[in-house]
DNA sequence: GCGGGCCGTCAGGGAGGCGTCAAGATTCCA
DNA sequence: TGGAATCTTGACGCCTCCCTGACGGCCCGC
């Protein structure tokens, strides 16, 4: 089921939306500023995202980037603003779409229809740059420089996901080993150690001086760009 | 270089597209009405069509049921008609995005910009080389060295068809199993065993060694060109 | 200065995943 | 109806990866 994200500070369109979509058999959430929208997007992982430009906390189109650095996931952008320079700066900065107010709702599921229909709903990790490594969350490959390639097991991948798909933020030990392994696994932090010890040693250029791994003693890892 | 082909019945806006994209380095081909829309897409293969939805010969959503007929090219539909029913029709057609006239070439610019930017501009493989054996997709036929023939059964091409269609990336398990088999056969590991070896042994020079299906332990397989 | 957390490092053991083979079971086509 | 091609199933040995425990370094408070 595809799940869309919509973002939006008025309540009325959060609404509509949301009973319409819900109503076409799509996985509805909603968020009312940048900030939730950008948390939410890193937590739930929708596969469509719907954006109003006009929001209380932040400029649309530092969500757009917010988003693009991490996630290729779509955007359909909503605004009050029909200027051609408005479009072209959404558009460029990583949306898919721009729809301008006021929209018909037959025409914005139309839409929906014809942006998910050309992503399969499930493609939306782009590639990250860890130091001189680059890597592609996709195809789950870590190339190094010179075209040399870094085997990552399966643990290993799922403590980069999560560190990556957060960039700069603090993620505890609890949500890693939670996520990683299991609820039962919260006392392990000792796995964290051994992990991260690998992680640093196959992608920092200086294990013991880790620059995109960061340590935040007794709370847990940061992943610093 | 990204391939358009502009299809209007306009001589203005020809010209007027013509002379813009050129100027950003695309390579332009024009169409005056959807026959030779039809022909010249077949012919020419472009990475992009925008499409007049007024044509003098047939209706503009049939031009792009033809397309859609054999080919996932991005289409932009132009049209003066604002309807809602005009763009809800074109879309479910088959059209990625939907601009009506009168409009701002900057915007049209950004749209065609941010529809490029998801699909990398020409991506079928109708034959690839794995090793010394080249594969036909669409003809289902692999030509081994000194004009040999190698038959491969079903389950073997839907294998390799996934992993062949997504060069370096890892596919999960999971995915093969629900492509090639059913979402019921996800616990049946052992398929995939027994059919990656198939597959080397017919297409690997040192099937003991694979150099082009390769195993992700705990995650998959990766085809490497 | 000293001790106790907390963290980083290393290497061995065990479990589960993987490759391989061959023998049923099933389907397909003549 | 028979035979061939294809798919499923089970057994066995190998190899990878995860877990585990021990040790040392660092920082903090006492």
């Amino acid at each position: 089921m595809t799940r869309v994200l919509v973002v939006d500070d008025s309540p009325q369109i959060l609404a509509t939306l949301r009973l319409n979509l819900r109503a076409r058999r799509y996985q509805v959430q909603v968020a009312p500023d940048g900030k939730d929208a950008l948390t939410g997007a890193a937590e739930w992982h929708p596969d469509l995202v719907i954006l109003d430009l006009g929001l209380p906390d932040m400029d649309g189109v530092d969500v757009i980037r917010g988003l693009r650095g991490w996630s290729a996931v779509p955007i359909i952008v909503l605004s009050g603003r029909a200027g051609s320079g408005d479009k072209v700066d959404a558009l460029d900065a990583g949306a898919d779409d721009y729809v301008t107010k006021p929209f018909g709702v037959d025409e914005l599921l139309a839409r929906i229809r014809a942006i998910t229909r050309r992503v399969p709903a499930g493609e939306d990790l782009p590639t990250v740059d860890v130091g001189r490594h680059s890597v592609d969350l996709n195809g789950k490959i870590v190339h190094g420089p010179g075209g040399t390639r870094v085997h990552l097991t399966p643990t290993e991948w799922g403590l980069l996901e999560i560190l990556v798909r957060n960039p700069g933020k603090l993620i505890s030990q609890r949500r890693l080993l939670t996520e990683v392994w299991s609820p039962n696994h919260l006392s392990e932090t000792n796995y964290l150690r051994v992990y991260l010890a690998s992680l640093r040693r196959k992608l920092e250029d200086d294990p013991s001086r880790p620059r995109h791994f960061i340590t935040e003693p007794g709370m847990g890892y940061r992943f610093e760009p």
